[in-house]
DNA sequence: CCCGCAGGGCTTTTT
DNA sequence: GCCCTGCGGG
């Protein structure tokens, strides 16, 4: 009904393969002489095992079946594969062209890409290096026609999935409160990432939940949208390209016999479709599998080698469907698998990683590891507590500036982490007073930018005429007088003559209901869309459709005219828009706008880095936590290592979520190679309310002896008498004033008191309504509550005071 | 139909 | 503290 196949011959189940493939390699049994590759050049096997250590080149060199490389932080992953690519191609058991290397963002793709170029020279070309969703793209295009799908379907992001899900919503006439589209979006999109379609959903949902039942029918009319307008949405990529192997066998059997060699990178990071697919393309069935292994159906295709690189310690992205299982689980679900291990570090100074390992190894049910290194102990970690996000942040900038005197620390060896990306505004504040050149990754992203959508919203209304979202996207964008009634009329005509949108459009004389002014107003639409649509279908590449767009359209005419400063800059953010295409059409002459528009859409926030030049001086990088994963500095700065910011607190009262934060700080921890600074405010507002935090519990799991505190506790806590031993409470019994911090004075009997810093063991149960009396705020009432237990958190309205989240744990209050 | 304003919700993390 | 949505006046 609502899947992709429905109106197509379905072929039964996998029919058995006939002839042997021709493509393989003639198998070579003992290749580890120093035999000087045949296409190379000069390449000699050999002389990609130099350098290396036994683990690092038993990796490389593994012949055949599955291999698990389990890499520690900086241990040499990508050398690793890159290499083990390479040596494929140099002992002839692999041609380019059979050899699919996944991994999660183009830049991990892209430098892979190059180290292998590096290695074997230009024939690393026909390689396919790409991440999921781009191999996925390049699948689901060339296999369109058998989808039923143009090959130039629209790629929504999770912003048009949104709208979408909304209009579906309202469709439906769902409460908005009560059936949120963002949270249905949401699941939608976990549903997909475990490949459960409508139909099999609506058949789970139990009759008596409400909010299930309307899930299930929303996500079967969205789906049916999407179908509609020729689009697909970030999960369909995956779920569909293992709809489409699943279903047609020979499509299948086609990508097996040409990917003999299938290599996954951040493989602790794959989702359950993802996994699946990853099974699918390489042809190591659990089938396979159960019949021992050593069994082949008649006349079937050997499974293709498959390595996959990982370390569960880094898997920080559960929340959008990653399991930890896959990596976990790799030896039962290959049971003649190989394992290897890294766990030697080539990047950080023994005292870091004697410290990520402190925090990681408080994980429960975690597989033992410990990455080590010959380099040496290096500086101690320096630590800092900050009164406020100022305070912090006004360190951190000092702290740059000084290290660059003293020690010719350029900006662009430092990095700034934080959790959320809402803490990076205190940060720049301040690197712009001081002067310090930065440059934020992630956050409010460039393709997310409001004019650049809607130009690229052009570019995919022209490249699919049927893709509704964006055409309703643009429709009255600049204002041509098309309102609200103009888009229902042209709806109920493409309702009632069953056609889409965009075809509503192009037919709008036989539209009813619509005023003469609308009407002249969509035919100028239409003949405008019509004509940028013969441009680009005459070969005019992207960037001169994109300047047709601008143009035609009166949208840069506006901008031009308007007096709003905010104006100006979008004016730029086009010019840069109209940059990057014409970039693309320099590296890739032949490229149409449907690639161009592919490119836009799979950007990632990761591929915005800057390059730490070794000519520049660079600038500071900022970014969170999980844009960090995969790089290195010089010099980290961890911010807001706080009990409620870093672990978030809506991980606090969820074990596994914990476990998850737990892995996220070792990310953190990890990507310094010489310097690491962890720093945490007493006080962070968030929605311009201040807020106390206690300290991070993942500061507490650190030796003592390998951090230098430069300022151990807040003007607070010591104004409070001194109660907190800030940065270190419990592993050391906690308790008495640091010795080095200012003498406090006594607390005066009316001074506030915010909160206690040493943990209360009464922690009061709360619920929403209940009355409370706080010592500093007076009476309140329980507005929500988060967590339970000794991590319960709640919002408490104070009425004047205003309203406060607390940790109840750290907070006087006293339920009435 | 367009614009301005008020109010509510929002902050995890992303291909 | 910011952005989007919904509402009312022009």
């Amino acid at each position: 009904m609502t899947s992709l196949f429905d109106n197509l011959p379905l072929p039964g189940r996998a029919a058995t393969i006939g002839a042997h493939l021709p493509t393989v390699m003639p198998p070579r049994e003992e290749e580890t002489g120093a035999a000087p590759s045949s296409g190379g050049g000069s390449l000699v096997a050999d002389a990609l095992l130099d350098g290396l250590n036994p683990q690092q080149r038993a990796a490389v060199e593994h012949e055949s079946g599955q291999l698990l490389i389990i890499a520690g932080a900086g241990s040499g992953k990508t050398l690793v594969l890159a290499h083990r690519i390479a040596y494929l191609l140099a002992t002839g058991r692999a041609r380019p062209g059979e050899i699919l290397a996944i991994t999660f963002t183009n830049k991990a793709a892209a430098e892979m890409r190059e180290r292998v170029g590096d290695l074997v020279g230009p024939r690393a070309r026909s390689m396919w290096v790409s991440t999921f969703h781009s191999a996925c793209v390049r699948i689901l295009r060339r296999e369109a026609g058998t989808l039923g799908l143009r090959s130039t379907f629209s790629i929504y992001d999770a912003a048009d999935s949104q709208r979408l899900m909304t209009l579906v919503c309202r469709e439906l006439d769902l409460d908005p409160k009560r059936y949120p589209p963002k949270v249905f979006s949401n699941r939608v999109s976990d549903l997909k990432n475990e490949l459960v379609d409508p139909d099999s959903y609506a058949a789970t949902v139990g009759e008596a939940n409400p909010f299930e039942q309307k899930l299930a029918e929303a996500y079967r009319l969205y789906q049916q949208r999407l179908r509609q307008a020729h689009a697909l949405d970030f999960d369909d990529l995956i779920m569909t390209t293992v709809n489409l192997l699943q279903a047609f066998p020979a499509v299948a059997e086609h990508y097996r016999r040409r990917f003999r060699h299938v290599l996954v990178d951040e493989y602790q990071d794959t989702n359950h479709a993802q996994y699946v697919l990853v099974r699918e393309l390489a042809g190591v069935g659990l089938d396979y599998q159960a019949a021992g292994g050593a069994h082949l159906p008649e006349g079937g295709l050997a499974p293709a080698e498959l390595t996959v690189v990982g370390d569960a310690d880094q898997s920080i992205y559960a929340f959008r469907g990653a399991t930890i299982r896959n990596i976990v689980e790799f030896e039962a679900d290959y049971p003649r698998a190989t394992t290897i291990l890294l766990e030697q570090n080539y990047r950080s100074t023994q005292t870091i990683l004697s410290a990520a390992n402190a925090v990681i190894s408080r994980n429960p049910g975690r597989k033992a590891k410990n990455l080590w290194t010959d380099s040496g102990a290096g500086h101690q970690i320096v630590g800092y507590v900050a009164d406020n996000e100022h305070e912090e942040a006004r360190f951190i900038a000092e702290e740059i500036d000084r290290l660059g005197d003293s020690d010719g620390v350029r900006p662009g060896d430092v990095a700034i982490f934080y959790r959320t990306n809402a803490q990076s505004r205190a940060l720049e504040e301040v690197l712009v007073r001081v002067g310090l050149p930065y440059k934020v990754v992630g956050g409010t992203r460039f393709y997310e930018r409001r004019e650049v959508k809607d130009a690229v919203a052009y570019l995919r209304a022209i490249a699919n005429p049927d893709d509704a979202i964006n055409l309703r996207r643009i429709l009255n964008v600049p204002k041509r007088g098309l309102g609200d009634r103009a888009e229902a009329m042209l709806t109920a005509h493409a309702e009632r003559e069953r056609i889409s949108f965009g075809a509503a459009v192009d037919d709008v004389d036989k539209v009813l209901g619509l005023a003469t002014r609308s009407l002249t107003a969509v035919r100028g639409f239409a003949e405008m869309m019509t004509g940028l649509r013969a441009l680009a279908d005459g070969g005019a590449n992207p960037a001169e459709v994109l300047d047709a767009v601008l143009d035609r359209s009166g949208y840069l005419a506006e901008l031009r005219a308007s007096d709003d400063p905010q104006d100006a800059s979008r004016v730029e953010n086009l010019a840069e828009l109209h940059a990057v295409a014409v970039e693309f059409s320099q590296g890739d002459p032949e490229g149409e706008l449907g690639d161009f528009l592919e490119r836009v859409a799979l950007v990632a926030d990761s591929d915005q880095i800057p390059d730490a030049d070794a000519q520049d001086k660079g600038v500071v990088t900022l970014m969170t936590v999980h844009t960090a994963k995969g790089l290195e500095f010089p010099v980290v700065f961890v911010t807001g290592l706080e009990d409620g910011t870093f672990p978030h607190a809506r991980s606090l009262a969820d074990e596994s979520e914990l476990a998850e934060e737990r892995r996220l700080a070792y990310v953190a921890l990890t990507r310094a190679r010489q310097r690491l600074y962890l720093s945490r405010a007493a006080v962070r507002s968030a929605w311009g309310m201040p807020n106390e935090f206690p300290a991070s519990r993942f500061l507490d799991d650190l030796p003592e002896e390998l951090v230098d505190w430069r300022r151990r506790e807040s003007s607070l806590s010591a104004l409070r008498g001194g109660s907190f031993v800030g940065g270190y409470r419990g592993s050391s019994g906690g308790g008495r004033a640091g010795s080095r911090g200012p003498s406090a004075p006594p607390p005066s009997p009316d001074a506030p008191r915010f909160g206690s810093a040493t943990p209360r063991s009464d922690v009061p149960s709360l619920a929403i309504g209940d009355r409370v009396t706080h010592d500093a705020y007076g009476l309140g009432r329980v507005v929500a509550v988060e967590g339970g237990g000794t991590n319960a958190v709640a919002k408490i309205d104070f009425g004047s005071s205003g309203t406060k989240r607390l940790l109840l744990r750290y907070s006087p209050v006293t339920k009435l």
